[in-house]
DNA sequence: TATTGTTATACTCTATAACTATA
DNA sequence: TATAGTTATAGAGTATAACAATA
């Protein structure tokens, strides 16, 4: 007999990939410049932290240093992120959404949520209202703590 | 301004991607035999489903055909699932556990669980019962339908 | 001919290691 | 010496295409 907390987990741990299939699955068919999830979330981030390091994109998607540097990379090279040295840290990049980056995530972000959306019509007001809640407090339980450096 | 289900889309889409990196870190982390998260998957639905076949477990983890079929075969190799010719459609394979299997399924979930559980254990309890109850709305709203929505 | 599954092949994503530049 | 980032390289994971076997 498992107690509420587990049960909690595991519904988690089985719900959870359910929902990020489609999500994937959707983004995947919907290929604006070929946007990945983790594009997704290293453009939002951006959208939310204008000027920020590539280390503390890194740290909030959740990829290695490289791997990030890779993926900024995609970004910049179709003109969607600009990077530049730090004017005070020559040895930081400074990020930014473009334009044509502000816009993508836009565009992106609202097919994505409007999949979504369709999906989550099917439920009643109050299970939507107990998923937002959810969800907040999700995101307080797994926002990674900042260990050397905050975003403004 | 974003009506509820709108906020209740983006919501979802900014949390989950944060929940599922921690899940598949730590598991990576544990890597018992190197169980992803779809391997995780596939083996929850075979303890669900005993004698599965090839394209229900594709169908539920949501893998193409060849892409199952070669993690399947991962599976056999390491003894944590057989193989068979269905008796009824030798074209069909009938997927099963096999103790080893069982026992690298409770294994895995129990450690995913717990770590999981540490994390949600700083919330109150009625945020885990808020999250109880939007995992399960999420469920009947994601389950996939065996509708020809998917074709082949 | 249609369906189930496998094999062959290629591409994407991410990681680790080694390196450069700045502090 | 320590930190920020890049480049080089490798390895998982998944997809599409072509194939084999059965219905």
């Amino acid at each position: 007999m498992p107690t509420p907390l587990e049960a909690c987990a595991r519904e988690v741990l089985d719900v959870m990939p359910l929902v990020m299939r489609t999500v994937r699955a959707e983004m995947r068919r919907h290929r604006a410049p070929g946007l990945t999830v983790p594009h997704f979330r290293a453009l939002a981030f951006l959208g939310n932290n204008a000027g920020a390091s590539l280390s503390e994109v890194a740290e909030h998607v959740g990829l290695q240093l490289p791997s990030m540097s890779t993926l900024i990379d995609g970004l910049v090279t179709r003109g969607l992120v600009s990077r530049a040295p730090s004017a005070t840290d020559r040895r930081r990049v400074t990020l930014n959404l473009t334009p044509s980056g502000q816009a993508t995530l836009a565009t992106s972000r609202r097919h994505s949520q409007d999949k979504l959306a369709a999906r989550l019509a099917s439920l009643s007001a109050t299970e939507q209202a107990t998923i937002m809640q959810a969800m907040q407090a999700l995101r307080v339980a797994f926002t990674p703590e900042p260990e050397s450096a905050q975003p403004g």
